[in-house]
DNA sequence: TTCCGGCCATGACCTGCGTCAAGGTCGGAG
DNA sequence: CTCCGACCTTGACGCAGGTCATGGCCGGAA
């Protein structure tokens, strides 16, 4: 773990320029953002880096600066199960604040990035005289926990199929000419999915066979997306 | 849904009283504790009976007086994934304060109970003035994410055998004479295992087989608490 | 070039568990 | 008492998907 630095004072303004952007402190006066920037403590990490293990004493809440954190947790056997993935402005780990108990996951950088460390100690004061920060931070809780019951359906709820159908839509979306670019290596994927590679591996033939997608070496290929939407409804209401 | 009433005067004090008891409310004066009485709305159901549903507006918050709380997700096609079983003194939804998005999920009496609504706004008003309450608030969610990320655990990483077995040594814990005293009926048990009444009937039948536990109509007898904890760990570590 | 170590695909196999169906037991209503 | 409906138990069966093993492909190092 790298250790926290400590800033120059002109780095200061840039700081409040970040933390502005932060969902969670939209409320707050400038005045206060530059109170917060003053104790925050930005920690730089590379791509696979942990920021903290599951059980260590919590420090403090995270908003990522740059890049991305993986929330994840690792079974006895070693299996990994990742909870969420949190990108720039995004906040984290925020029931560190109230409760003495230590993280509940793994945190760990999945590619070069930048988080500031909110200490609980000036937090907590900030809240005594902020209420509306910590509604906002129940708001963000409550988002996470939104989170984690579409995870809880997607886990129970759902074949390995249908969940892969979901991601190709979700992900689809936004993808130029329906070419989805995939973020790392299909075994990676999988994980995400909560399935083994060879599982992946036959579920992609079988929408390759029926003509709903192409697989390139890194990239998946929607050839309809109207009836891979199709699919995930017929998979949604039958089951 | 049974619709809130009103209360006469003289129940105020017994009120406070049960509000002393939560968890969540614990750090504040008998004046404060007044003041939400006076605006809490006491709501009975009948075994059964919906509290609310996934997606309605949310009111507020709620706290159990008496009885328990089952709140589930339902799928697409009707099946049932318990979430959690909130109990006396036990508080939840504490998420609608903050968002304005609807309930997550379902909640449903699996027994008759009386729980309090805080609605919104005056438990909004009083986090103003008292910023502890909020942390006791985000103290709260916090360790809902925990038993969510626990049922993640669950899940995806263990097999029924293994998540009863854990089940078996939690309430085995704090049980006099290793009685477990089954709490409703046990395809109830089998949903909050997030399996079928059959599967659990035979995985119970095996542990009885193998000497471990005594099963009576509504009870479970722990004949050796090590020798179960013993397989319970053997079953983490290999897996 | 050759070799070697990932990733990926695909077949073979096995297992956990959900579902269906057929009793068995118990308790409450009549 | 009898009857009926819940609940539990147990067996039979099917299937999704995890694991293992094989073989092809590709990229980097020597």
């Amino acid at each position: 773990m790298p250790a926290p630095s400590r800033l120059p004072e002109h780095k200061l303004t840039g700081l409040t320029g970040s933390l502005r952007c932060c969902q969670i402190f939209s409320s707050l006066s400038g005045e206060d953002l530059q109170l917060i920037a003053s104790f925050a403590s930005p920690i730089t990490l590379a791509k696979g880096d942990y920021l903290f293990h599951e059980g260590e004493p919590s420090r403090g809440f995270y908003v990522v600066q740059s890049g991305a954190v993986n929330i994840h947790r690792v079974s006895a056997v070693g299996k990994e199960q990742v909870i969420h993935v949190f990108r720039t402005g995004e906040s984290f780990a925020e029931g560190a604040l109230a409760s003495s108990t230590g993280y509940p996951a793994d945190a760990r950088a999945v590619e070069p990035s930048t988080v500031l460390l909110l200490p609980k100690g000036p937090v907590l004061d900030l809240i005594g005289r902020r209420p509306d920060l910590a509604l906002r931070m129940l708001a963000s809780m409550s988002a996470h926990l939104r989170v984690l019951v579409g995870m809880l359906d997607d886990l129970t709820l759902k074949d390995v199929e249908t969940r892969l159908l979901n991601w190709l839509v979700k992900h689809g979306r936004a993808a130029p000419g329906g070419v989805i670019k995939l973020p790392g290596t299909k075994r990676v994927l999988a994980a995400e999915l909560g399935t083994s590679s060879e599982t992946l591996s036959r579920t992609l033939a079988r929408l390759r066979n029926e003509q709903l997608i192409l697989v390139a070496s890194k990239a998946v290929t929607v050839r309809n997306s109207g009836l891979l939407a199709a699919r995930l409804r017929k998979n949604l209401g039958e089951a």
